[in-house]
DNA sequence: AAGTGTTTTAAACGTATGTTTGAAACACTT
DNA sequence: AAGTGTTTCAAACATACGTTTAAAACACTT
Protein backbone atom coordinates (compact mmCIF):
# COMPACT_ATOMS: atom_id res chain seq x y z
CA UNK A 1 0.00 0.00 0.00
CA UNK A 2 2.66 2.47 0.75
CA UNK A 3 5.08 1.21 -1.66
CA UNK A 4 2.20 1.78 -4.81
CA UNK A 5 1.23 5.74 -2.42
CA UNK A 6 4.87 6.45 -2.82
CA UNK A 7 5.64 5.71 -6.24
CA UNK A 8 2.62 7.89 -7.47
CA UNK A 9 3.10 10.57 -5.38
CA UNK A 10 6.70 10.90 -6.99
CA UNK A 11 5.41 10.23 -10.46
CA UNK A 12 2.50 12.84 -9.75
CA UNK A 13 4.86 15.65 -8.54
CA UNK A 14 7.74 14.65 -11.10
CA UNK A 15 4.27 15.14 -14.38
CA UNK A 16 3.86 18.61 -12.74
CA UNK A 17 7.17 19.84 -12.31
CA UNK A 18 9.31 18.63 -15.39
CA UNK A 19 6.04 20.13 -17.31
CA UNK A 20 6.85 23.28 -16.03
CA UNK A 21 10.37 23.69 -16.17
CA UNK A 22 11.67 20.76 -17.82
CA UNK A 23 13.75 18.08 -16.99
CA UNK A 24 17.72 18.88 -16.23
CA UNK A 25 15.91 22.47 -14.30
CA UNK A 26 13.61 20.03 -12.24
CA UNK A 27 15.65 18.45 -9.34
CA UNK A 28 15.25 15.20 -7.52
CA UNK A 29 14.80 17.33 -4.16
CA UNK A 30 12.08 19.25 -5.57
CA UNK A 31 10.45 16.36 -6.81
CA UNK A 32 10.20 14.71 -3.11
CA UNK A 33 9.47 17.97 -1.17
CA UNK A 34 6.47 17.89 -3.65
CA UNK A 35 5.57 14.82 -3.32
CA UNK A 36 6.39 15.19 0.52
CA UNK A 37 8.61 11.58 0.35
CA UNK A 38 12.14 11.27 1.20
CA UNK A 39 14.59 12.15 -1.33
CA UNK A 40 15.76 8.26 -1.48
CA UNK A 41 12.58 7.15 -1.95
CA UNK A 42 13.21 8.03 -6.02
CA UNK A 43 16.01 5.90 -6.34
CA UNK A 44 14.79 3.37 -4.33
CA UNK A 45 11.50 3.12 -6.58
CA UNK A 46 13.19 3.90 -10.11
CA UNK A 47 16.37 3.04 -9.75
CA UNK A 48 17.45 6.86 -11.22
CA UNK A 49 16.61 9.78 -12.44
CA UNK A 50 16.48 8.89 -15.98
CA UNK A 51 14.15 5.98 -15.35
CA UNK A 52 11.94 8.15 -13.28
CA UNK A 53 11.44 10.15 -16.84
CA UNK A 54 10.42 7.14 -18.68
CA UNK A 55 8.40 6.02 -16.26
CA UNK A 56 5.98 9.29 -16.09
CA UNK A 57 5.86 8.94 -19.87
CA UNK A 58 5.04 5.29 -19.82
CA UNK A 59 2.13 6.04 -17.24
CA UNK A 60 0.36 8.28 -19.93
CA UNK A 61 1.33 6.68 -22.89
CA UNK A 62 0.93 2.83 -21.95
CA UNK A 63 -3.02 3.31 -21.66
CA UNK A 64 -2.97 6.19 -24.99
CA UNK A 65 -1.25 3.84 -27.23
CA UNK A 66 -3.70 0.92 -25.87
CA UNK A 67 -6.60 2.76 -26.56
CA UNK A 68 -4.98 3.79 -30.23
CA UNK A 69 -4.56 0.96 -30.85
CA UNK A 70 -8.05 -0.64 -30.21
CA UNK A 71 -9.54 2.19 -32.24
CA UNK A 72 -7.23 1.37 -35.48
CA UNK A 73 -8.12 -2.24 -35.05
CA UNK A 74 -11.95 -1.35 -35.43
CA UNK A 75 -10.65 1.20 -38.19
CA UNK A 76 -9.69 -1.15 -39.99
CA UNK A 77 -12.48 -3.76 -39.96
CA UNK A 78 -14.72 -0.90 -41.47
CA UNK A 79 -12.15 -0.57 -44.45
CA UNK A 80 -12.16 -2.40 -47.69
CA UNK A 81 -14.87 -0.70 -48.39
CA UNK A 82 -12.93 2.70 -48.00
CA UNK A 83 -10.32 4.37 -46.06
CA UNK A 84 -11.25 6.43 -43.57
CA UNK A 85 -10.78 10.21 -44.73
CA UNK A 86 -8.66 13.01 -43.13
CA UNK A 87 -10.57 14.47 -40.91
CA UNK A 88 -12.19 11.42 -39.60
CA UNK A 89 -8.23 9.78 -38.99
CA UNK A 90 -7.20 13.41 -36.89
CA UNK A 91 -10.09 13.14 -34.71
CA UNK A 92 -9.93 9.49 -34.08
CA UNK A 93 -6.22 10.69 -32.75
CA UNK A 94 -7.19 13.68 -31.04
CA UNK A 95 -10.23 12.04 -29.12
CA UNK A 96 -8.46 8.64 -28.25
CA UNK A 97 -5.80 11.16 -26.76
CA UNK A 98 -8.77 13.07 -25.00
CA UNK A 99 -10.23 10.20 -23.76
CA UNK A 100 -7.05 8.76 -22.35
CA UNK A 101 -6.14 11.14 -19.74
CA UNK A 102 -9.90 10.54 -18.56
CA UNK A 103 -9.91 11.85 -14.79
CA UNK A 104 -8.73 15.30 -15.75
CA UNK A 105 -8.31 16.82 -19.67
CA UNK A 106 -5.71 19.19 -18.80
CA UNK A 107 -2.97 16.02 -18.27
CA UNK A 108 -3.22 15.95 -22.16
CA UNK A 109 -1.70 19.39 -21.97
CA UNK A 110 0.67 18.77 -19.36
CA UNK A 111 1.65 15.41 -20.98
CA UNK A 112 2.32 17.38 -24.52
CA UNK A 113 4.48 19.89 -22.85
CA UNK A 114 6.84 16.71 -21.60
CA UNK A 115 7.30 15.38 -24.91
CA UNK A 116 7.61 18.50 -26.69
CA UNK A 117 10.56 19.06 -23.97
CA UNK A 118 11.68 15.52 -24.52
CA UNK A 119 12.21 16.15 -28.29
CA UNK A 120 13.73 20.32 -27.57
CA UNK A 121 15.70 18.98 -24.76
CA UNK A 122 18.81 16.72 -25.13
CA UNK A 123 16.61 13.47 -23.46
CA UNK A 124 18.07 10.96 -26.25
CA UNK A 125 17.51 8.78 -23.92
CA UNK A 126 13.65 8.97 -24.07
CA UNK A 127 13.60 9.34 -27.77
CA UNK A 128 14.95 5.82 -27.98
CA UNK A 129 12.52 4.90 -25.37
CA UNK A 130 9.37 5.82 -26.60
CA UNK A 131 10.58 4.61 -30.11
CA UNK A 132 11.29 1.28 -28.71
CA UNK A 133 8.39 0.96 -26.56
CA UNK A 134 5.64 2.84 -28.78
CA UNK A 135 6.91 2.70 -32.30
CA UNK A 136 4.59 0.28 -33.72
CA UNK A 137 1.49 1.76 -33.17
CA UNK A 138 2.55 4.92 -34.83
CA UNK A 139 3.64 3.09 -37.93
CA UNK A 140 0.00 1.68 -37.99
CA UNK A 141 -1.62 5.60 -38.07
CA UNK A 142 1.04 6.81 -40.18
CA UNK A 143 0.35 3.91 -42.67
CA UNK A 144 -3.45 5.02 -42.78
CA UNK A 145 -2.77 8.81 -43.07
CA UNK A 146 -0.85 7.78 -46.32
CA UNK A 147 -4.07 5.67 -47.29
CA UNK A 148 -6.03 9.18 -46.70
CA UNK A 149 -3.52 11.09 -48.77
CA UNK A 150 -3.09 9.21 -51.61
CA UNK A 151 -2.79 12.10 -54.42
CA UNK A 152 0.55 13.41 -51.99
CA UNK A 153 3.60 12.19 -53.40
CA UNK A 154 6.02 10.22 -50.39
CA UNK A 155 7.85 13.18 -50.06
CA UNK A 156 5.16 16.41 -50.07
CA UNK A 157 3.23 14.08 -47.33
CA UNK A 158 6.52 13.71 -44.92
CA UNK A 159 7.06 17.02 -44.91
CA UNK A 160 3.75 18.21 -44.21
CA UNK A 161 3.06 15.56 -42.11
CA UNK A 162 5.92 17.16 -39.94
CA UNK A 163 4.43 21.03 -40.33
CA UNK A 164 1.67 19.50 -38.85
CA UNK A 165 2.88 17.71 -36.03
CA UNK A 166 4.78 20.85 -35.36
CA UNK A 167 1.85 23.15 -36.06
CA UNK A 168 0.21 20.44 -33.12
CA UNK A 169 3.08 20.10 -30.58
CA UNK A 170 3.73 23.90 -30.82
CA UNK A 171 0.12 24.77 -29.83
CA UNK A 172 -0.60 21.67 -27.04
CA UNK A 173 2.53 22.62 -25.46
CA UNK A 174 1.75 26.17 -25.19
CA UNK A 175 -1.96 25.69 -24.86
CA UNK A 176 -2.11 27.49 -21.16
CA UNK A 177 -0.73 30.26 -22.23
CA UNK A 178 -2.39 30.72 -26.00
CA UNK A 179 -5.69 30.10 -23.58
CA UNK A 180 -5.01 32.93 -21.18
CA UNK A 181 -4.34 34.65 -24.64
CA UNK A 182 -7.44 34.42 -26.34
CA UNK A 183 -9.32 34.81 -23.17
CA UNK A 184 -8.19 37.92 -22.25
CA UNK A 185 -8.19 39.40 -25.91
CA UNK A 186 -11.63 38.12 -26.55
CA UNK A 187 -13.45 37.69 -23.17
CA UNK A 188 -14.27 33.94 -24.35
CA UNK A 189 -12.88 31.32 -22.01
CA UNK A 190 -11.30 28.66 -24.51
CA UNK A 191 -10.81 24.61 -23.06
CA UNK A 192 -8.43 22.53 -24.80
CA UNK A 193 -10.83 20.56 -26.50
CA UNK A 194 -11.96 23.53 -28.32
CA UNK A 195 -8.58 24.68 -29.19
CA UNK A 196 -8.08 20.73 -30.85
CA UNK A 197 -11.62 22.15 -32.76
CA UNK A 198 -9.76 25.32 -33.90
CA UNK A 199 -6.75 23.69 -35.06
CA UNK A 200 -7.71 20.41 -36.93
CA UNK A 201 -8.80 22.48 -39.80
CA UNK A 202 -5.57 24.26 -40.16
CA UNK A 203 -3.50 20.74 -40.87
CA UNK A 204 -6.45 19.59 -43.19
CA UNK A 205 -6.27 22.24 -45.59
CA UNK A 206 -2.34 22.56 -45.05
CA UNK A 207 -1.84 18.78 -45.86
CA UNK A 208 -4.08 18.86 -49.43
CA UNK A 209 -2.67 22.04 -50.27
CA UNK A 210 -1.73 22.73 -53.68
CA UNK A 211 1.88 21.61 -54.47
CA UNK A 212 4.86 22.91 -55.84
CA UNK A 213 4.91 26.88 -55.60
CA UNK B 1 41.77 43.19 -30.47
CA UNK B 2 42.20 40.33 -28.20
CA UNK B 3 38.95 41.65 -26.41
CA UNK B 4 37.17 40.93 -29.62
CA UNK B 5 38.24 38.06 -30.52
CA UNK B 6 37.82 35.92 -27.17
CA UNK B 7 34.42 37.37 -26.92
CA UNK B 8 33.47 36.11 -30.73
CA UNK B 9 34.85 32.97 -29.67
CA UNK B 10 32.98 32.77 -26.54
CA UNK B 11 29.68 33.75 -28.57
CA UNK B 12 30.94 31.06 -31.35
CA UNK B 13 31.12 28.02 -29.42
CA UNK B 14 28.05 29.13 -27.06
CA UNK B 15 25.79 29.50 -30.00
CA UNK B 16 26.54 26.15 -31.42
CA UNK B 17 26.69 24.35 -27.68
CA UNK B 18 23.60 25.80 -26.80
CA UNK B 19 21.57 24.56 -29.80
CA UNK B 20 23.11 21.58 -29.73
CA UNK B 21 22.10 20.16 -26.18
CA UNK B 22 20.17 22.96 -24.24
CA UNK B 23 20.75 25.89 -22.38
CA UNK B 24 21.14 24.17 -18.77
CA UNK B 25 22.91 21.01 -20.58
CA UNK B 26 25.91 23.21 -21.90
CA UNK B 27 28.13 24.17 -19.23
CA UNK B 28 30.35 27.71 -18.63
CA UNK B 29 33.23 24.90 -19.18
CA UNK B 30 32.12 23.07 -22.31
CA UNK B 31 31.77 26.68 -23.77
CA UNK B 32 35.51 27.93 -22.77
CA UNK B 33 37.17 24.50 -24.30
CA UNK B 34 35.50 24.52 -27.30
CA UNK B 35 36.38 28.40 -27.45
CA UNK B 36 39.87 27.09 -25.88
CA UNK B 37 39.66 30.64 -23.74
CA UNK B 38 39.81 30.56 -19.93
CA UNK B 39 36.97 29.47 -18.18
CA UNK B 40 36.65 33.29 -16.64
CA UNK B 41 36.36 34.63 -19.17
CA UNK B 42 32.87 34.44 -19.73
CA UNK B 43 32.17 36.02 -16.78
CA UNK B 44 35.00 38.67 -17.75
CA UNK B 45 33.03 39.67 -20.79
CA UNK B 46 29.43 38.88 -20.42
CA UNK B 47 29.17 38.98 -16.09
CA UNK B 48 27.02 35.27 -16.09
CA UNK B 49 25.82 32.76 -17.91
CA UNK B 50 22.57 34.41 -18.37
CA UNK B 51 23.93 37.87 -20.18
CA UNK B 52 25.74 35.29 -22.18
CA UNK B 53 22.41 33.55 -23.41
CA UNK B 54 21.32 36.57 -24.30
CA UNK B 55 23.91 38.44 -26.17
CA UNK B 56 23.77 35.01 -28.42
CA UNK B 57 20.24 36.12 -29.30
CA UNK B 58 21.20 39.41 -29.51
CA UNK B 59 24.04 38.76 -31.93
CA UNK B 60 22.01 37.32 -34.33
CA UNK B 61 18.20 39.10 -33.81
CA UNK B 62 19.55 43.26 -33.88
CA UNK B 63 20.61 42.48 -37.76
CA UNK B 64 17.94 40.03 -38.72
CA UNK B 65 15.14 43.30 -36.89
CA UNK B 66 16.59 45.94 -38.27
CA UNK B 67 16.71 44.34 -41.77
CA UNK B 68 13.07 43.72 -41.11
CA UNK B 69 12.35 46.80 -40.22
CA UNK B 70 13.79 47.81 -43.35
CA UNK B 71 11.53 45.22 -45.32
CA UNK B 72 8.44 46.71 -43.64
CA UNK B 73 8.88 50.47 -44.71
CA UNK B 74 9.37 49.80 -47.95
CA UNK B 75 6.03 47.44 -47.93
CA UNK B 76 4.49 50.47 -46.14
CA UNK B 77 5.37 52.78 -48.73
CA UNK B 78 4.14 50.46 -51.46
CA UNK B 79 0.98 49.93 -49.28
CA UNK B 80 -2.11 52.41 -49.90
CA UNK B 81 -3.06 51.19 -53.58
CA UNK B 82 -3.31 47.43 -52.09
CA UNK B 83 -2.27 45.80 -48.80
CA UNK B 84 0.50 42.82 -49.67
CA UNK B 85 -1.00 39.62 -49.86
CA UNK B 86 -0.52 36.65 -47.63
CA UNK B 87 2.21 34.77 -49.33
CA UNK B 88 4.19 37.86 -50.31
CA UNK B 89 4.67 38.50 -46.21
CA UNK B 90 5.69 35.29 -45.53
CA UNK B 91 8.31 35.57 -48.15
CA UNK B 92 9.28 38.77 -47.11
CA UNK B 93 9.61 37.12 -43.57
CA UNK B 94 11.40 33.49 -44.93
CA UNK B 95 14.05 36.33 -46.80
CA UNK B 96 14.59 38.10 -44.83
CA UNK B 97 15.75 35.47 -42.00
CA UNK B 98 17.54 33.79 -44.83
CA UNK B 99 19.59 36.70 -45.99
CA UNK B 100 20.42 37.67 -42.01
CA UNK B 101 22.62 34.82 -41.20
CA UNK B 102 24.15 36.14 -44.65
CA UNK B 103 27.32 34.30 -44.36
CA UNK B 104 26.27 30.47 -43.42
CA UNK B 105 22.54 29.23 -44.06
CA UNK B 106 23.02 26.90 -41.84
CA UNK B 107 22.94 30.26 -39.06
CA UNK B 108 19.50 30.63 -39.39
CA UNK B 109 18.97 26.31 -38.47
CA UNK B 110 21.17 27.09 -35.16
CA UNK B 111 19.04 29.48 -34.51
CA UNK B 112 15.63 28.61 -34.39
CA UNK B 113 16.80 25.60 -32.70
CA UNK B 114 17.85 28.27 -29.96
CA UNK B 115 14.71 30.29 -30.33
CA UNK B 116 12.85 26.95 -29.55
CA UNK B 117 14.67 25.70 -26.56
CA UNK B 118 14.53 29.13 -25.33
CA UNK B 119 10.61 29.09 -25.29
CA UNK B 120 10.15 25.22 -23.98
CA UNK B 121 13.12 25.45 -21.36
CA UNK B 122 12.58 27.73 -18.44
CA UNK B 123 14.92 30.58 -19.69
CA UNK B 124 11.63 33.24 -18.86
CA UNK B 125 14.35 35.75 -18.89
CA UNK B 126 14.95 35.24 -22.90
CA UNK B 127 11.24 35.50 -23.50
CA UNK B 128 11.43 38.41 -21.48
CA UNK B 129 14.45 40.18 -22.70
CA UNK B 130 13.20 39.18 -26.28
CA UNK B 131 9.81 40.72 -26.23
CA UNK B 132 11.27 44.46 -24.36
CA UNK B 133 14.43 44.55 -27.38
CA UNK B 134 12.61 43.43 -30.36
CA UNK B 135 8.62 43.00 -30.13
CA UNK B 136 7.97 46.17 -31.84
CA UNK B 137 8.89 45.07 -34.94
CA UNK B 138 7.15 41.56 -34.83
CA UNK B 139 3.86 43.81 -33.29
CA UNK B 140 4.25 45.77 -37.11
CA UNK B 141 4.66 42.21 -39.11
CA UNK B 142 1.22 41.46 -37.05
CA UNK B 143 -0.38 44.43 -37.98
CA UNK B 144 0.14 43.59 -42.32
CA UNK B 145 -0.71 39.91 -41.64
CA UNK B 146 -3.89 41.16 -40.01
CA UNK B 147 -4.33 43.34 -43.55
CA UNK B 148 -3.51 40.75 -45.55
CA UNK B 149 -6.50 38.36 -43.83
CA UNK B 150 -9.60 40.81 -43.81
CA UNK B 151 -11.77 37.60 -44.16
CA UNK B 152 -10.38 36.07 -40.74
CA UNK B 153 -12.03 37.10 -37.09
CA UNK B 154 -9.88 38.35 -34.84
CA UNK B 155 -10.29 35.01 -32.77
CA UNK B 156 -9.70 32.52 -35.45
CA UNK B 157 -6.65 34.53 -36.98
CA UNK B 158 -4.56 34.50 -33.43
CA UNK B 159 -4.89 30.41 -33.47
CA UNK B 160 -4.02 29.95 -37.07
CA UNK B 161 -1.09 32.13 -36.69
CA UNK B 162 -0.19 30.20 -33.72
CA UNK B 163 -0.77 27.26 -35.72
CA UNK B 164 1.89 28.36 -38.45
CA UNK B 165 4.53 29.42 -36.02
CA UNK B 166 4.15 26.01 -34.76
CA UNK B 167 4.93 24.36 -38.04
CA UNK B 168 7.50 26.75 -38.32
CA UNK B 169 9.02 26.62 -35.48
CA UNK B 170 9.21 23.12 -34.88
CA UNK B 171 10.53 22.30 -38.62
CA UNK B 172 12.75 24.62 -38.79
CA UNK B 173 14.29 24.16 -34.71
CA UNK B 174 14.61 19.85 -36.23
CA UNK B 175 15.50 20.60 -39.81
CA UNK B 176 18.52 18.39 -39.42
CA UNK B 177 17.10 15.51 -38.46
CA UNK B 178 13.93 16.17 -40.91
CA UNK B 179 16.42 16.46 -44.16
CA UNK B 180 18.75 13.64 -43.12
CA UNK B 181 15.34 11.36 -42.73
CA UNK B 182 14.34 12.74 -46.35
CA UNK B 183 17.68 12.20 -47.96
CA UNK B 184 17.35 9.05 -46.41
CA UNK B 185 13.86 7.95 -48.25
CA UNK B 186 13.77 10.29 -51.54
CA UNK B 187 17.49 10.21 -51.84
CA UNK B 188 17.47 13.50 -53.10
CA UNK B 189 19.45 16.23 -51.23
CA UNK B 190 17.56 19.17 -49.00
CA UNK B 191 18.64 22.46 -47.90
CA UNK B 192 17.30 24.50 -45.68
CA UNK B 193 15.99 27.35 -48.27
CA UNK B 194 14.01 24.30 -49.64
CA UNK B 195 12.24 23.01 -46.81
CA UNK B 196 10.89 26.38 -46.21
CA UNK B 197 9.66 26.07 -50.15
CA UNK B 198 8.17 23.18 -49.07
CA UNK B 199 7.03 24.70 -45.62
CA UNK B 200 5.19 28.31 -47.30
CA UNK B 201 2.31 26.76 -49.02
CA UNK B 202 1.20 24.56 -45.49
CA UNK B 203 0.51 27.80 -43.53
CA UNK B 204 -0.62 29.76 -46.41
CA UNK B 205 -3.29 26.78 -47.28
CA UNK B 206 -4.35 26.78 -43.24
CA UNK B 207 -4.63 30.34 -42.52
CA UNK B 208 -7.34 30.34 -45.33
CA UNK B 209 -8.77 27.52 -44.82
CA UNK B 210 -12.49 26.82 -44.40
CA UNK B 211 -14.14 27.96 -40.59
CA UNK B 212 -16.01 26.41 -38.05
CA UNK B 213 -15.96 22.91 -38.99
C1' DA C 1 4.28 -12.05 19.73
C1' DA C 2 8.61 -13.19 16.98
C1' DG C 3 10.68 -13.04 12.77
C1' DT C 4 11.29 -11.60 8.01
C1' DG C 5 11.26 -8.96 4.08
C1' DT C 6 10.08 -4.29 2.56
C1' DT C 7 10.00 0.63 2.86
C1' DT C 8 11.46 4.96 4.88
C1' DT C 9 14.72 7.95 6.86
C1' DA C 10 18.75 11.15 7.88
C1' DA C 11 23.15 11.69 6.68
C1' DA C 12 26.91 11.58 3.89
C1' DC C 13 29.51 10.95 -0.59
C1' DG C 14 31.48 12.31 -4.85
C1' DT C 15 31.03 15.19 -8.63
C1' DA C 16 29.85 19.16 -11.42
C1' DT C 17 28.35 23.65 -11.74
C1' DG C 18 28.61 29.13 -11.90
C1' DT C 19 31.29 32.50 -9.95
C1' DT C 20 35.19 35.02 -7.64
C1' DT C 21 39.95 36.01 -6.71
C1' DG C 22 44.55 37.91 -7.12
C1' DA C 23 48.47 37.57 -9.53
C1' DA C 24 50.56 37.32 -14.11
C1' DA C 25 50.67 38.70 -19.04
C1' DC C 26 49.59 41.87 -22.31
C1' DA C 27 48.68 46.25 -25.00
C1' DC C 28 49.21 50.88 -25.50
C1' DT C 29 50.17 55.72 -24.18
C1' DT C 30 53.53 58.94 -22.41
C1' DA D 1 61.48 52.14 -21.53
C1' DA D 2 58.18 53.15 -17.61
C1' DG D 3 53.64 53.24 -16.36
C1' DT D 4 48.71 52.31 -16.74
C1' DG D 5 44.69 50.14 -17.78
C1' DT D 6 42.93 45.85 -19.80
C1' DT D 7 42.78 41.02 -20.48
C1' DT D 8 44.15 36.30 -19.26
C1' DC D 9 45.06 32.65 -16.21
C1' DA D 10 45.22 28.90 -12.56
C1' DA D 11 43.23 28.12 -8.51
C1' DA D 12 39.86 28.13 -5.23
C1' DC D 13 35.02 28.98 -3.55
C1' DA D 14 30.41 27.99 -2.43
C1' DT D 15 26.58 25.58 -3.81
C1' DA D 16 23.63 22.13 -5.86
C1' DC D 17 23.08 17.93 -7.79
C1' DG D 18 22.22 12.53 -8.22
C1' DT D 19 23.29 8.70 -5.73
C1' DT D 20 24.59 5.55 -1.85
C1' DT D 21 24.56 3.92 2.82
C1' DA D 22 23.19 1.82 7.04
C1' DA D 23 20.12 2.06 10.52
C1' DA D 24 15.28 2.68 11.81
C1' DA D 25 10.32 1.95 11.04
C1' DC D 26 6.98 -0.65 9.13
C1' DA D 27 3.95 -4.52 7.31
C1' DC D 28 2.83 -9.06 7.21
C1' DT D 29 3.34 -14.10 7.82
C1' DT D 30 4.00 -17.80 11.03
Amino acid sequence: MAQKDTARSILDAAEELFSERGFAETSLRNITTKADVNLAAVNYHFGSKKSLIQAVFARFLTPFVAELDKALNTCDAEQGEQPADLMSLLRLLSDTALRSGADRPERLRIFMRLLGLAYSQGQGHVRRFLRVEYGHVFRRYSDLLTRATPELSDEDRFWRVHFMLGATMFTLNGVDSLTAMAEHDFGKPTTTPDVIDQLLPFPASGLKSPAGN
